[in-house]
DNA sequence: CCTCGTTTTGCAAGTATATTGCAAATGCAA
DNA sequence: TTGCATTTGCAATATACTTGCAAAACGAGG
């Protein structure tokens, strides 16, 4: 749907050169990243760690980004490309990500309840497993 | 399954009162709450806010709580009723939470996906719908 | 290509959440 | 009740994020 930066400007907001590596970077990455390991992926000059932040808030709320919640101390973002979402699936022994695209993603029983028990209306849902990843569980079954 | 005193002291750990007070206040609210609001509902004497972290972790660690990531910037905590798992909803607008406990949740086939293509062993899921909340549609609506 | 008003950026300071070392207080088994 | 292991409070520290402000970059218009 045409680069990232005609869809800033399409939008009403300067295209820089911070907002297309940030883009680029979480394009480029196939599980979520922290605003800290976008920092280290950025080529220099690196920006200030406050830019990084501003940045990623007005990508989200712009949709352009999405921020994950593992469960862990920071937030983590990926791209939002229209439509598509993913699941990710975390190590609860050495918390390696990993991150796939939904065959189909039918949670409309659940939203349905939803909308009739609590009375909200449901547009988007995060749904992440937890276990142990091959390394992980090798190590376990050997001991 | 007995008093949560109980519980703590078989796995070997001496049951507090703030262990005892932390089971107690989130197994009377209806949704996962952060260490701050967990504190706030602490009847005096308060203890510090570092005690609370630490029993949270360690309750947490005995798989007595469960730790729950919204996307936010603190962590919240909700009782782990043996086997019974719940979901929440979010409202996107004003924050408001509402949990619920899914009559089924079958996602049995995503595990067996998972397994097949990433060759992790899924132990654990973590599901949340965001939306608008019953107040906030109407507000929306009204505009 | 230059000019100028608007938006963004870097920097420094500030806030919120969570973690840690240590000595005093508490829990609990004997 | 005593004694020892564990927990707690307190103060210091770490980390993630936010904000105010002046300088720099952006880009519409000339
Ligand atoms: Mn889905
Ligand atoms: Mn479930
Ligand atoms: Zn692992
Ligand atoms: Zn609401």
């Amino acid at each position: 749907m045409g680069t990232p930066a005609e869809a800033l400007r399409k939008l009403g907001y300067p295209a820089t050169r911070g907002r297309g590596e940030i883009l680029r970077i979480l394009t480029e990455s196939p599980i979520p990243l922290s605003s800290k390991e976008i920092l280290d992926r950025f080529p220099p000059p690196r920006p200030d760690a406050s830019t990084v932040y501003r940045n990623l808030s007005l990508l989200a709320s712009l949709g352009l980004v999405r921020s994950v919640a593992l469960h862990e101390r920071s937030r983590r973002y990926e791209v939002a490309s229209d439509g598509a979402h993913r699941h990710r699936v975390v190590c609860r022994e050495c918390g390696r990500i990993a991150s796939f695209e939904p065959r189909r993603c039918d949670l409309s029983r659940f939203e349905a309840d939803i909308r009739s028990t609590l009375g909200y209306d449901v547009k988007d849902h995060s749904l992440e497993f937890f276990g142990a990843c091959p390394d992980c569980r090798r190590t376990e079954n050997g001991r």
